[in-house]
Order: structure tokens, then sequence, then C-alpha cells
RNA sequence: GGCCCCAUCGUCUAGUGGCCUAGGACGUCGGGUUUUCAUCCCGAAAAUCGAGGGUUCGACUCCCUCUGGGGUCACCA
């Protein structure tokens, strides 16, 4: 039994997408969970579509998220290179094969030619297809065609009339009728192949086991088990994993969705957090967890638990999960290193340890910390109104304050805790008959500028004497205007 | 449209012929804790298991048809 051996082949198009994601973890998990290896290769073999620098942003992506690889473009490996556009000669080899053992042929149609035939096609409702007219072409013909150097790719001779089928891990049985398959262009003719010809010549050459990809390529899978024949070589394991979708039942898109990985990484989510969903996306627990680590995704993935149909992926659940992670999985270390990328540049360091612990309940990402912090070290404006809460009279409020203040101030630096700050205010807020609601609203807006914060005293604590009763005697100064 | 894939609460899912008067999670709603918000705790609504036929003593589970959704039909992957 040979090594398993899985991969991702993303094209440096663009962004890195949430669904490259999705798919390298379930080929990571699969690999591992065999002891196998997770490779990633570069399928740039389309010219017009290659992005700079794309290639990059993909593998960051995967690293931020921990799915690392052990072979690619980026660190090498033993079946070098793992980038389609160098290995060119390869692909020129294989198609050379396939049209001398009559299976691939010459075709010099341009693209007018093409288009117009597909058009006429289409006026008859026939389904657009090759109509084969450079099949019939004599020995001499694409001889001399080829010699005065006319453009040409080199098309795959599908068979008329045969049933290609196979086990797919996560579908099953599947067939399908060559008849319904067009000559595919394996050779284009800028000498790149097309995925159709790089994707098997390259998963041969690398002893990929397992072909684990996307549903989108069930209809071509019999193109590539008629080559991996044509060749001789052995068939890998085909498993054709769910699409994710958008709230419309779509192929998640860019209109629709945030498909982009570093979206999610700038937004504040925690890598492990988004990991975890996409975990559940379309797989689930034997054990109906939700929370659980990558390494225990490996141990108890299995494809027999894979779904067939394509989940949508939802930001509600995925905001749940990453408040998940930020209260309950990581460490307050790791919380707060997690958090270092998203301090505002006014945020004062030294206080980190005792503010995060004040607002880690609250955070849904770690982007949430600067409008649950900005008290802290902005003064924000502050306005009478909001410093008189409901049914209570702009005197009332003074007093309020007032009596904070008197309180407040009875406090050494020294003695500044929190818990006994908090019982001599509420003690001398009761011992006056007040509503505790309306005292303490008044004293948290005029101490913090806002109404939503985390506990008023512990938040009072970490200000410090001086900031607070500097703050209180502001606000008694606003009521009084 | 042809072909292919799929079909359990709004969403993610459990369920592999009887344990299901269908379980969990998110979200929603209500309640509790609380000086705000959040957390936490409790509870509720929410799928006649897409529909109709079979098979079977018995179907969410097996088969067929239909319907619905998706994918694919490029010198893009």
């Amino acid at each position: 039994m040979s090594i398993v051996r899985t991969r991702i082949a993303p094209s440096p198009t663009g962004i890195a997408h949430i669904g490259t994601a999705y798919m390298a973890l379930f080929n990571y998990a699969f690999a591992h969970k065999h002891g196998g290896e997770f490779i990633v290769r570069i399928e740039d073999t389309d010219r017009k579509r290659f992005v700079e620098g794309a290639e990059q942003v993909i593998y960051d992506a995967l690293y931020w998220l921990n799915i690392p690889h052990t072979e690619g473009a980026d660190i090498g490996g033993p079946y070098s290179p793992y980038r389609q556009s160098e290995r060119l000669r390869m692909y020129t080899k294989a198609a050379q094969e396939l049209v001398d053992k009559g299976h691939a042929y010459y075709c010099f149609c341009d693209a007018q030619t093409l288009d117009a035939m597909r058009t006429e096609q289409q006026a008859r409702k026939e389904i657009p297809r090759y109509d084969r007219r450079c099949l019939h072409l004599s020995a001499q013909e694409i001889e001399r065609k080829l010699a005065n150097g006319e453009p040409h790719v080199i098309r795959m001779k599908m068979p008329d009339n045969e049933i290609i089928s196979w086990n797919d891990l996560i579908r099953g049985f599947v067939e399908i009728n060559t008849k319904e398959l067009d000559d595919q262009v394996l050779m284009k003719s800028d000498g790149f192949p097309t995925y159709h010809l790089g994707v098997v010549v390259d998963d041969h050459d690398m002893k990929i086991t397992h072909v684990i990809r996307g549903e989108e390529w069930i209809s071509s899978t019999p193109k590539h088990i008629l080559l991996y024949q044509y060749f001789g070589w052995e068939l890998p394991q085909f498993a054709h994993m769910p699409l994710l979708r958008n709230p419309d039942k779509t192929k998640m898109s860019k209109r629709k969705n945030d498909v982009s990985i570093p979206f999610y990484k700038e937004k504040g989510y925690i890598a492990d957090a988004l990991r975890n969903y996409l975990c559940l996306l379309g797989w689930s627990h034997p054990q109906e967890k939700d929370i659980f680590s990558l390494d225990e995704f490996i141990s108890a993935f299995t494809m027999e638990r894979m779904q067939k149909t394509g989940p949508v992926f939802d930001i509600a659940k995925l905001n749940w999960m990453n408040g998940k992670y930020i209260r309950e999985v990581l460490t307050m270390d790791e919380l707060m290193r997690e958090l270092q990328s998203f301090l505002p540049s006014d945020f004062p360091k030294e206080l980190l340890p005792q503010i995060v612990p004040l607002v880690r309940d609250r955070l849904v990402t770690l982007a949430d910390i600067e409008s649950l912090t900005d008290f802290f070290y902005r003064n924000l404006p502050l306005t009478k109104e909001a410093l008189i809460p409901k049914k209570t009279t702009v005197e009332e409020a003074k007093q309020f304050l007032q009596v904070a203040i008197e309180q407040l101030e009875k406090f050494d630096e020294k003695d500044w805790v929190a818990t006994d700050m908090e019982t001599a205010v509420r003690n001398a807020c009761d011992a006056r008959g007040w509503n505790r609601g309306a005292f303490f609203m008044t004293l948290r807006v005029g101490v913090t500028g806002k109404t939503v914060t985390p506990p008023l005293f512990d938040t009072i604590q970490v200000l410090g004497k001086e900031k607070t009763l500097k703050r209180l005697h502001h606000a008694m100064g606003i009521l009084a205007a």
C-alpha cells in the first residue's frame, strides 16, 4: 500500500478563496489521518488570468489557517517543480504520446471558427460541441500546417459511446457516458496545457493517491480517467466534496459573500475558529461536538461522514464560533497575542492585561477591541442628555455624580479597589433610596461616555483615581451648563 | 436545454429499517442572574424528514417517479 498523498491545486488568479481553504482542510485532514502528505501545486496555466503575487497570498492564507503542506511550489519537494508553468515539457511530451497513440489530434480551428460553429449548433438547438473537422485532416496536411507554424491545439479524441464509471469516496458509484463529452482541448495554442491534461500528468507524477476536490469536477472526471488509461497509469481514488454555497444556494461567490481568507483575518476572526467552523460544513463530529482542535479533527475524520449537499456558509454561526474561541478556547496570553495587531495606536499596551479580562466575553471578533475599550484611553464626547436617564431630573443626576465623587474621593490610590469602591458607592446610593439603575447609568456615562461598558467598578479601577474623578467633574460641569 | 450531483427545523447537522411522538448546534423568541451590555443558566417556537407511489410486520432510513435546488457543458480552473 502506497503512502497517501493529497493535494490542492489552486490557480493564482487573485484572492485566496475560502473554498480553497475548505478543500485544503479536508485534503490535509485526510492525508494526515492516514499518515500521508499534503501538497500544494500551483496551476498557473491560464496566463490571461494570472495575477502576480497571488501565489504568495494563497500560501500565507494556508499558513495562517495552520494547514501547512510538506511539498509545494514555495518549499519544493521530491517531485519539483510544483508550478505547472515550469513543467511544460512534461505536458508536451504527454500530449505527443496521446497523438501518437491516436487518442488525441491536432486542431487548427481558430476562435472565430469555433464561435461560428457553436452559434450554428445552438441555433439548431444542438449541444455545442467540437465537430471534429480537424480530426480528418490528412497526415500530410497536418505536417504542412505544423511546418508553416500555424497556431493549433491538441484535442482529446473522446470515445463515441463508452460508459466511464468510478467509485467516488463521497458520492459512491458514478457513471457518465463519453457521448456527453466534448473533444476537450488538452494543449492550448500557447503551448500551455489545459487543466485536464495538467492535472492528470501532475497528479500521476506527484504520486497523488486521492484526488479530493470540489463537486464541480464530477462531470470532467471521465476525461481524467480516460487519460490515466491512455497513459497506462494507475488511477487515484476520487472524492468529490460538496460546494460551499451562498445563502441563495448558489456556488459561493465573491458577489454574494466574503470569500477572501485575508478578509476574515483582517476582520478579526481567529484562524482556528474559522478552521473549526469549516470542519462543520459537510462534516460532523461523531460525538456531535462543535468545538474541536485540528488534531481532533484529523483523528475523527472519515469520508463516510461527508455530507453530499452543499452547505451554506453562515456568518452568524462563524461569529458565535469566533466568540467561543475568544472566551473559552484561547488562553488569556494567546488572546492578548492575537489582539496585538488590532490595537489602535493610542491603546495603552501596558494596560492590556487589565483591560482584556473586562472585555473578553464581549468580543465577537478581535477587531471589536477598539470600540469596546476606547473610553479607557480616549475622552469620549459627553452630552447632557446622555447623563440623565429616563425618569430622572437634571438635579437628581447632579446629586448622583456629587455623591459618587464624594465616595470615591475617600479612596487613596493604593485602596483603589473595585469591590471596595462598589460597596461604598452602592451603599451611598441605597441610603438615599435612589434607583440603582438610574444612579449607576449616570455614573457609567459620566466615567466612560458610554451606556454600554464592562462592569463599572472594574473599569474605574483600571482607569485610576485621577482620570475617574477628572471625568466625573467634567460631567458635573456639563450638567451644570 | 442535455448530462451529472443532491434533497431532515431559517442555517449547519444527528439519524445507515423498529431506540424518532426526529436529537444537537447557530440564529430567533421568552425567562433567570446582573447597576449597562455581553457572558452564563433555564425554557419555547421551529423540519407532517420536498411530493407521490411502492418494498416491508414496520420506513427519515431501501426502490421508482415527479418536483425542487445545485453543478457542468471554454484554447478558465
